[in-house]
DNA sequence: CTAGCCTTGACC
DNA sequence: GGTCAAGGCTAG
């Protein structure tokens, strides 16, 4: 992970580092046969481009003799037209795109979105390069209603973005596919949806702006910028991300408690240790069937695993976090939601303990600079428990998996929230090196002052320690 | 009907 | 003038 890391450093410089060849190494997202350019929308294959032209053009119906969830590849795309054209709308290709006048040659309205998505894909491919990530094809023997998507619905090889993903606004891990085709037919006007014959109703193309109610919408990316200062749990947040990023911020327990109100710290901590571990319930759910052939980490052994050797970090990020959120050079907000005078800190803490605030705080410093929201933090935190790095996991591929997942969402949203700051995936991702390094000095301390006596063996931070050393990586 | 190749023409 | 995403043509 760290490799990935430090890799990323100088992504930014290479982030022009393409051939512009690449798109067509991509698959059609309808049929997985290679693509020939963008036709109607996104990248598709030539004889789906002719299909869908087609199709649109001559008002065509299909029946389907199945139950309309057939299969649409590479050898099996004649069988069901029906499931064919209702695949196309389904990965967004646009019915608008189809000219009424069938005019020949020029350009329409979608020229910019393709220029758009084109950067967009060459910054992530780089992006991705730079981080050593595999770039691999999705199933497409798998039917439309079957795919195990990636997660992120457009990355690599993820599935190819298809000038839709920026938009997204389906919901929370569901599959690209199925989002992007709620989205196109809640987008289209009655008279392009296509239903199935008995219903009469025409999927007339007709060229006419009204696909795009603003089609400089499409052009912008509507990600909110929801900076960790400004009242984070009141800012809307379903909206505008990768369906990864938003599940990792509604499985992030944390996010719904901003300061703990309980009383003794050291309950606290339980608390929050305790909260670490559902993460894994949480984000189960998450992963779980997405990866067709692997298992998950539901074997508890590999999520002790992976927890034993972050929590410490977990807990740093945590109070950095805090910092940020404080927003407050001069006093620490402590977990229990106390605020103390960072003079008294270094008055009163020994040398050690300062250095560790100071260090802190000039983390929180960082991150505060950087503006990083909570979309961001959210994935920070679980870039570090999935952590394939961890010595004696049983489903080691299971967990890079996820890790991959995670860094590619990330990347996605910092390019299209952030468009401004090409590096900003590297900038957040070069902040967990020191994360690691400042929360093993705050375990040294912690076990230093366990050897003082000045902290009880049945601290459940010491019986992490513990944990952690009996298995370290 | 399919799908590969050709022609067209606005945009850069 | 080059590019490339539209529509057109046509062998299979």
């Amino acid at each position: 992970m760290l490799d990935a890391q430090n890799n990323v450093i100088n992504a930014s410089v290479r982030v022009m580092d393409f051939t512009p060849d690449e798109d067509l190494e991509e698959l059609c997202p309808v049929c997985g046969d290679k693509v020939s350019g963008y036709h109607y929308g996104l990248l598709t294959c030539e004889s789906c481009k002719g299909f869908f032209k087609r199709t649109v053009q001559n008002n065509k119906r299909y029946t389907c003799t199945q139950n309309q969830d057939c299969g649409i590849d590479k050898t099996q795309r004649k069988r069901c037209p029906y499931c064919r054209f209702q695949k196309c709308l389904s990965v967004g290709m646009r019915l608008e795109a189809v000219r009424a006048d069938r005019m020949r040659g020029g350009r329409n309205k979608f020229g910019p979105m393709y220029k758009r998505d084109r950067a967009l894909k060459q910054q992530k491919r780089a992006l991705i390069r730079a981080s050593g990530f595999k770039i691999e094809p999705i199933p497409t023997h798998l039917s439309t209603g079957q795919i195990e998507y990636p997660l992120t619905g457009s990355l690599p090889g993820l599935h190819p973005p298809s000038l839709s993903s920026p938009e997204y606004d389906c919901p929370p891990l569901c599959p690209p596919a199925l989002g992007i085709g709620l989205q196109s037919y809640s987008s289209f006007p009655a008279q392009y949806q296509y239903t199935a014959p008995g219903h009469n109703r025409s999927i007339k193309a007709e060229y006419t702006d009204t696909y795009s109610s603003s089609p400089d919408s499409s052009l912008g990316y509507p990600y909110p910028d929801v900076c960790m200062p400004a009242s984070p749990h009141t800012s809307p947040m379903n909206l505008g991300a990768p369906p990864l990023v938003l599940e990792l911020v509604s499985c992030d327990p944390d996010e719904e408690q901003p300061v703990m109100r309980h009383g003794g710290s050291d309950a606290v901590l339980c608390c929050r240790v305790g909260k670490k571990l559902c993460l894994f319930q949480a984000t189960e759910g998450t992963f779980q069937n997405k990866n067709v052939n692997e298992k998950s980490t539901e074997n508890v052994g590999d999520q002790m695993r992976l927890l034993h050797n972050c929590w410490s970090e977990l807990l740093l990020l945590d109070h950095i976090c805090r910092q940020v959120h404080h927003g407050r050079e001069n006093s620490l907000l402590l977990i229990t939601g106390q605020e103390i005078e960072l003079s008294g800190v270094f008055t009163d803490a020994g040398l050690t303990l300062a250095g560790l605030v100071q260090r802190g705080q000039e983390l929180a410093k960082r991150l505060q600079l950087l503006q990083v929201d909570r979309r961001e933090m959210a994935c920070l935190k679980f870039l570090i428990l999935f952590n394939p790095n961890v010595k004696l996991l049983e489903n080691q591929q299971f967990v890079e998996n996820i890790q991959e997942q995670i860094n590619s969402a990330l990347i996605e949203y910092t390019l299209y929230s952030y468009p401004q700051c090409l590096d900003r995936f590297s900038q957040l991702i070069l902040r967990l090196p020191e994360v690691r390094s400042l929360s093993a000095q705050a375990e040294d301390y912690l076990c230093y002052k366990h050897l003082c006596g000045e902290v009880p063996c049945n601290n459940l931070l010491i019986e992490m320690l513990h944990a952690k050393r009996s298995t370290a990586i």
